[in-house]
RNA sequence: GCGCCUGUAGCUCAGCGGAUAGAGCGCAGCCCUGCGAAGGCUGAAGUCGUGAGUUCAAAUCUCACCAGGCGCACCA
């Protein structure tokens, strides 16, 4: 059991005691909270279950925290609990609980930060899911780095994760996109075909067209439009798709599942949504299209599912989406991360669910705010449909995985933020995103070191880590099962990199204040504790760093 | 107009209803003939958008207002 879970239960024993003790009233249940103290000088914990109590219990207080503190069940673990400010309750541990703590990690070592908050869940989460007509741009990174953060985290909080991308592979932009492939592999055979109306105008996708023709010699260039449009359909989604997945894999995400839009058509799972909808009454015919009738639900307006001319919205194939995953696949829970620019979709894809009978509790969106970027001191727009792309890659080899995924997990999702292009460029050597990986390659350095020396430390007594910093640093790696706990619960991955920048400064301190590997050879022993130690923290800002999908580099 | 989100140090952002609101960058200093100075230490810098309210306690919850972003399609 964690320490934290301990420290509740023993609050928990030590109230009940003194209520069957008629010291405190029976009255005044409330949730017991373990908190870390940011201040020095409160205690390895803290509660504030007290003040929460006096309500209730119509009683000051201190009278309350006293009443508990001497209650508190006997434990070798804690050192000391007392009473302090309005009404908290400091606990602080025995130096023996930190000291086991170094040998508890190095044994879970990859492992350490696991925790089971989630286990037994089948999770879903989907991200990135941009259509597959071209390349990806920077303004989708945010959302990439966001999902498969949080995959990692729901991951590591014992939950079964299913990374999924759902390929619009059937919808209207693609049939946009082949019409203007169309157009330019035409002009690439030397015919004055304009491009359709609405069309995409990048260059991109008049180097595929060439590429396409030299390849195939202009075979399709006689053939009648619709069925040269067919034909080019398939190379053109081949081929974005292979592009967006090198993209991601710069960022250093993959996925378990691409799941096609299309075969939701092929396999009948749309028409028996349709069907499942309209049996229920959702469905109603207006206009010449069909609508689901979310206004039922409580929404402020219906929505189009099929339209007038007999063609599926992206609603309505997204529905039989995710009636997919609820109910073909019975996953408990189902976070879809969307761009803000999709906010008006969350509520009727919520309704739409409900119509389906899943509970749409079940379905999570986390909506990550549109980036702006900055530019020599101006803000940027940028749109895949004008013909100003910045690419993901580009963004990745401008500034590099690390720091982009960095960067965008380290603010909330809701956040409005501005990434400032020539800062990012700027930064090399003083880089605050290296901060936690300089951290790992100097405790790399000093384990390769000591090995190199000969330093067998696996007997090390780590009962001699006493000073100050050492405590500090090890109080520091302790918390990152907690941690874990608490953002996968919360879907805020911005935690991990705050925390893991918490550790290495414990670490930086320690590291200043106390030598590991000593020349003297009375040393050795103290040496061999701090090399565990050394160890331990390794494992732990690893953890961060895999966990944020970053490189855990041994030197710099 | 209606709805959702955001407003915290010069800049970029953290902040779990609780004790003296934090970090990085930038700024002013100090610290390497000892494991990596991509580091450590000290300092300056804040009406937590504004105003009310709830609470023993509000940056955090409620309401109003101000400012910005996004949405309100037979687009996705």
């Amino acid at each position: 059991m964690r320490i934290t879970a301990q420290l509740r239960d023993a609050v928990a024993e030590a109230l009940s005691n003194a209520q069957s003790a008629g010291v405190l009233p029976s009255a005044g249940a409330s949730e017991i909270a373990i908190e870390q103290p940011k201040q020095e000088g409160h205690g390895d914990f803290a509660t504030s279950l007290p003040l929460r109590l006096a309500r209730t219990m119509k009683m000051a207080p201190p009278a309350i925290a006293t009443a508990i503190v001497e209650a508190f069940p006997e434990s070798d673990v804690v050192e000391k609990v007392e009473v302090a400010g309005p009404g908290f309750i400091n606990i602080t541990l025995a130096n023996a609980w930190f000291q086991e703590q170094v040998e508890v990690i190095r044994a879970a070592g990859a492992e350490f930060g696991n925790t089971d908050s989630k286990s037994g869940q089948k999770i879903q989460i989907e991200f990135v899911s941009v259509n597959p007509t071209g390349p990806l741009h920077v303004g989708h990174a945010r959302g990439a780095v966001i999902g498969s953060g949080l995959a990692n985290l729901l991951e590591a909080a014992g939950a079964d994760v299913t990374r999924e991308y759902y390929v619009n592979d059937a919808g209207n932009q693609m049939r946009v996109y082949t019409e203007t492939l169309y157009a330019r592999y035409m002009q690439a055979a030397g015919h004055d075909v304009p491009l359709p109306e609405t069309s995409y105008p990048g260059e991109y996708v008049a180097d595929l067209a060439k590429d396409l023709y030299e390849k195939d010699g202009g075979a399709l260039v006689d053939l009648p439009k619709e069925e040269a449009i067919k034909a080019l359909y398939q190379p053109g989604l081949d081929r974005n798709l292979a592009l967006i997945k090198e993209d991601l894999e710069e960022l250093n995400i993959s996925y378990d599942v691409w799941f096609s839009e299309q075969s939701l058509f092929d396999t009948g799972r749309f028409d028996a949504t349709m069907k499942e909808l309209e049996d229920g009454g959702f469905i109603v015919d207006r206009d010449g299209a069909r609508w689901f009738a979310s206004t039922q639900l409580g929404e402020d307006k219906d929505n189009v599912v099929i339209r007038s001319t007999g063609g599926h919205t992206y609603f309505a194939s997204d529905i039989a989406y995710h009636a997919e995953k609820f109910k073909e696949r019975n996953f408990d829970q189902v976070i879809d991360v969307w761009g803000a620019d999709h906010h008006g979709h969350v509520a009727r894809m919520k309704a739409a669910a409900t119509a389906l009978g899943v509970d749409p509790n079940k379905l999570e969106i986390i909506l990550n705010q549109i980036v702006s970027f900055k530019e020599d001191g101006e803000s940027l727009r940028f749109s895949k449909r004008k013909n100003v792309i910045v690419t993901v890659r580009e963004l990745v080899d401008d500034v590099g995985s690390d720091a982009v995924r960095y960067t965008f997990l380290s603010r909330g999702a809701e956040s409005q933020m501005e990434f400032d292009l020539d800062l990012a460029r700027k930064q090399s050597s003083d880089n605050p995103v290296y901060y936690v990986q300089y951290a790992h390659a100097r405790l790399s350095g000093i384990l390769r070191n000591a090995r190199e020396t000969g330093i067998d430390w696996a007997d090390g007594d780590v009962s001699l880590l006493t000073h100050e910093l050492e405590i500090a640093l090890i109080r520091q790696i302790t918390g990152l099962p907690d941690v874990v706990e608490r953002s996968a619960d919360r879907l805020e991955p911005q935690q991990i990199p705050h925390y893991a920048t918490e550790v290495a400064r414990a670490l930086q301190r320690f590291y200043d204040a106390c030598r590991v590997i000593s020349e003297e050879e009375d040393d050795l022993p103290i040496s061999k504790a701090r090399l565990k130690l050394v160890e331990s923290a390794r494992i732990a800002i690893a953890r961060c760093l895999t966990l944020m999908g970053m490189n855990a580099p041994e030197r710099m």
